[in-house]
RNA sequence: UAGGGCGUAGCCAAGCGGUAAGGCAGCGGCCUUUGGAGCCGCCAUUCGGAGGUUCGAAUCCUCCCGCCCUAGCCA
C-alpha cells in the first residue's frame, strides 16, 4: 500500500531535511471526560501512521487538567479504544497531571520575569475586560480588552498571592493566574489568558494535592515540549491558540514542537461532538456509550466493524485543511470490503416462513456441502442439513410479485443455495387470511442446485431446515439520525427530532443454520443475502445474539426504498410480526 | 480580514507553470448457485468570480465573493 501523502507529512519531511527535527515524535491527547468517537480514530491513526512511517515514537498522553469532568473509567476506555484500534504507544502513557509540578514551576517562572500575575477579577468581570467580538454591519469588529487593576502588582506580591492560591487560602474562583500579554491584542487568546484558576475538586489521579489547575491552553504546548514531542497535531479550532503556545514555549525557553492543524472528520447521518454524544447517552436514546449506533469507538467495534476497515477509512478520507463532511457511504464501504474478504457465510433467516416440501421424505435429511467463503478458498466448506420442513425468508415471497421481483410467488421455481430447484405450489393461510407456510415441491433432479435440462431460475434463496435450526435475536441496526445533517433544524427546534425511531429493529426468533449455535462474542459472519453480522457480548449459551454491521449491496431492495420515497429504510414485509 | 483559516464533480481529494489522478455515490452493461463479490464503460472543455502576468495558469499577481474558527477560570 502506498504511502498516503499530505500536507502534514510533506511539513514533516521538510523539518526533517532542513534539519528543524532529526526524528518524529507524535502523541494522541485525549480529555478522559468521554468515549473516543470515530473523529479521534482519524487523529490516533494519523498520529500513530506517522511514527510508524518515519521511524519515530508515538505517546498517549491524557489531558486531564479538568477535575470536575474527567475520570478514570474514561481513560480505562480511552485506552481500549486506541489499543484496539491498533495504535502502540508502549510504555509511553503519559498524564497531563504527571506535569503538574512541572508546570506550577514554570507558572512561578513567568511570575518572576514579570510575565504573569495574580488577577482577583470574577468570571464575568474578566470576561467583559477581554474584549468582544462586535458586529459592525456585515464586518465584526474587536475592540480592545481593558487592562486588570491587577496587573502591575509587583512580583513578590505576585509569588506570596500564587503560592496562596496553591495553599488553598482562596474560595474557589476567586482569583486567577495570568499571562501578561498584550489586552490590545487583535487574537483575543493573546489577551493575557488565564493559566490557573482556583477549583477544590478530586482530581482522579492526583486526589487532593492540588486546588488549583492549570487551563488547557497553559497545559498543553508544556505537556508536549516535556514528552520531546515534535510535531504537534491538532484540529483546526486550535489554530487561533498556536500564537500563544508558541509564545509561552519562547518565554520558557523549552523545546518548542511544531503544531500543524487538521479538519476535523464529519460525517453525514452523525454527530462527531463529545458533548453531543454525553446528550444522547444521558437521555437514554442509545443504551450506552457502546451502542451499535454510536459513532465512538466502542460502539462501532460492537457494531463489527473492524479496525483495518476503519483504517482504511481514515486513509481514503486523507487529511487536509478543508473543513467537509464525509458521507457514511464510504465507511459503509470499507467495511463490506474488509469483511467480503474476511466473514465466513453462513445462512439465517431473519424474518421465517414456513415451507413444507410436500414430495420430500418425512424424516429424510440430507447434509450439502456449502463453501464458507467464496473470496477465500482455505476457509473450506462446511455442512448443512436439509429436510422436508425448512424456513426462508418472508420477504422472498410474494402472492403478486411486481415486476422486477425474480423470488418466489405462486407457480415460481428458484433454488435453494446450495440444495434444490423448488416450486411454490400453493400458500397456506388462516381463516384470517394470515400467510402460514409455503407447499412447495422440490425436484429432485436438480440436487446440488444446477437443472440437468439447463433450464435456470431467477434466484437463489438462502434457507434453514426447521428440524434443525438454531434459534437466536438479531439486531438490526439503521442510522441514529433520519437526515445527513442530524444538527440542521428549524431555528427553535431540538436536533434530537431528528434520532431515526427505527435505528434499532429487534428480530427474536430468528432461525440460524446448525453452526450459528456455539459462537463467541465478536465473531463476524455474512448471512448470505442479508448483511455481515457480529455476535454480541449480550450473547448467553444457547442463545446468540447477532448485530447487523452492515446490510449487502442491495439494488432490488436500494430500489424499493426509492419507489417507497423518503421513508424508512427498514421495512417488515409481515407488518404483523414487529407490532 | 478584528485576527486566523478554507474554497477543484453530488461527497472527498490529487495537482506545486506544460494543458484536470483516484475513491465513494450515481448511471449503463457483462458475469454470477448470495439481486453479494468481480469485470467493463459513462460521469469537471474546467478548478468560488473577475481581471492581469505568461507561448502556456487550478497552480504566479491584483481585486472581489462565499464559508468556518475565536468573545470558557472547557478541551
Amino acid at each position: 500500500m502506498d504511502a498516503p501523502r499530505d500536507f502534514i507529512r510533506e511539513i514533516i519531511v521538510e523539518d526533517l531535511r532542513s534539519g528543524r527535527f532529526d526524528r518524529v515524535h507524535t502523541r494522541f491527547p485525549p480529555e478522559p471526560n468521554a468515549y473516543l468517537h470515530i473523529g479521534h480514530a482519524q487523529a490516533i491513526l494519523l498520529n500513530y501512521g506517522i511514527a510508524q512511517e518515519f521511524g519515530g515514537k508515538f505517546n498517549l498522553r491524557f489531558d486531564d487538567t479538568n477535575p470536575e469532568k474527567e475520570s478514570a473509567a474514561y481513560v480505562e476506555a480511552i485506552k481500549r479504544d486506541v489499543r484496539w484500534l491498533g495504535a502502540d504507544w508502549e510504555d509511553r502513557e503519559f498524564y497531563a497531571s504527571d506535569y503538574f509540578e512541572q508546570l506550577y514551576r514554570w507558572a512561578e517562572d513567568l511570575i518572576r520575569k514579570g510575565k504573569a500575575y495574580v488577577c482577583d477579577l470574577s468570571p464575568e468581570e474578566l470576561s467583559r475586560q477581554r474584549g468582544q467580538l462586535i458586529r459592525d454591519g456585515d464586518r465584526v469588529i474587536t475592540p480592545p480588552g481593558m487592562e486588570s487593576p491587577y496587573r502591575n502588582r509587583s512580583v513578590e506580591e505576585n509569588l506570596d498571592l500564587f503560592r496562596r492560591m496553591r495553599a488553598g487560602e482562596f474560595p474557589e474562583g476567586s482569583r486567577t493566574l495570568r499571562a501578561k500579554i498584550d489586552m490590545a491584542h487583535p487574537n483575543i487568546n493573546m489577551r493575557d489568558p488565564v493559566l490557573y484558576r482556583i477549583v477544590y475538586a478530586h482530581h482522579h489521579r492526583t486526589g487532593d494535592a492540588w486546588c488549583i489547575y492549570p487551563t488547557y491552553d497553559w497545559a498543553h504546548g508544556q505537556s508536549d515540549s516535556i514528552e520531546r514531542i515534535t510535531h504537534s497535531i491538532c484540529t483546526l479550532e486550535f489554530e487561533n491558540h498556536r500564537p500563544l503556545y508558541d509564545w509561552f514555549l519562547d518565554q520558557l525557553g523549552v523545546h518548542h514542537p511544531r503544531q500543524i492543524e487538521f479538519a476535523r472528520l464529519n460525517l453525514t447521518y452523525t454527530v462527531t461532538s463529545k458533548r453531543l454524544l454525553l446528550r444522547l447517552v444521558e437521555e437514554g436514546h442509545v443504551r450506552g456509550w457502546d451502542d451499535p449506533r454510536m459513532p465512538t469507538i466502542a460502539g462501532i467495534r460492537r457494531r463489527g466493524y473492524t479496525p483495518e476497515a476503519i483504517a482504511d477509512f481514515a486513509r481514503r478520507i486523507g487529511v487536509s485543511k478543508a473543513e467537509s463532511i464525509r458521507e457514511i457511504e464510504l465507511l459503509e464501504h470499507c467495511v463490506r470490503e474488509d469483511l467480503n474478504r474476511r466473514a465466513p457465510r453462513r445462512m439465517a433467516v431473519l424474518e421465517p416462513l414456513r415451507v413444507v416440501l410436500t414430495n420430500y421424505p418425512e424424516g429424510k435429511v440430507e447434509w450439502f456441502d456449502a463453501v464458507n467463503n467464496p473470496e477465500d478458498p482455505a476457509a473450506g466448506t462446511r455442512k448443512v442439513p436439509f429436510s422436508r420442513v425448512l424456513y426462508i425468508e418472508r420477504e422472498d415471497y410474494m402472492d403478486a410479485p411486481p415486476p422486477g421481483f425474480f423470488r418466489l410467488a405462486p407457480g415460481r421455481e428458484v433454488r435453494l443455495r446450495y440444495a434444490y430447484f423448488i416450486r411454490c405450489e400453493r400458500a397456506v393461510r388462516d381463516e384470517g387470511g394470515n400467510l402460514l407456510e409455503l407447499h412447495c415441491t422440490y425436484d429432485p433432479a436438480t440436487r446440488g442446485g444446477n437443472a440437468p435440462d439447463g433450464r435456470k431460475v431467477k434466484a437463489t434463496l438462502h434457507w434453514v431446515s426447521a428440524a434443525h435450526a438454531v434459534e437466536g435475536e438479531v439486531r438490526l441496526y439503521d442510522r441514529l439520525f433520519k437526515v445527513p445533517d442530524p444538527l440542521d433544524v428549524p431555528k427553535g427546534e431540538d436536533w434530537i427530532t431528528n434520532v431515526n425511531p427505527n435505528s434499532l429493529v429487534v428480530l427474536t426468533g430468528c432461525k440460524l443454520e446448525p453452526s450459528l449455535g456455539n459462537v463467541q462474542p465478536g465473531e463476524r459472519f455474512q448471512f448470505e443475502r442479508k448483511g455481515y453480522f457480529c455476535v454480541d457480548p449480550d450473547t448467553k449459551p444457547g442463545a446468540p445474539v447477532f448485530n447487523r454491521t452492515v446490510t449487502l449491496r442491495d439494488p432490488w431492495a436500494k430500489a424499493q426504498i426509492k419507489a417507497r420515497g423518503a421513508g424508512m429504510r427498514y421495512e417488515s414485509p409481515n407488518s404483523d410480526r414487529n407490532a
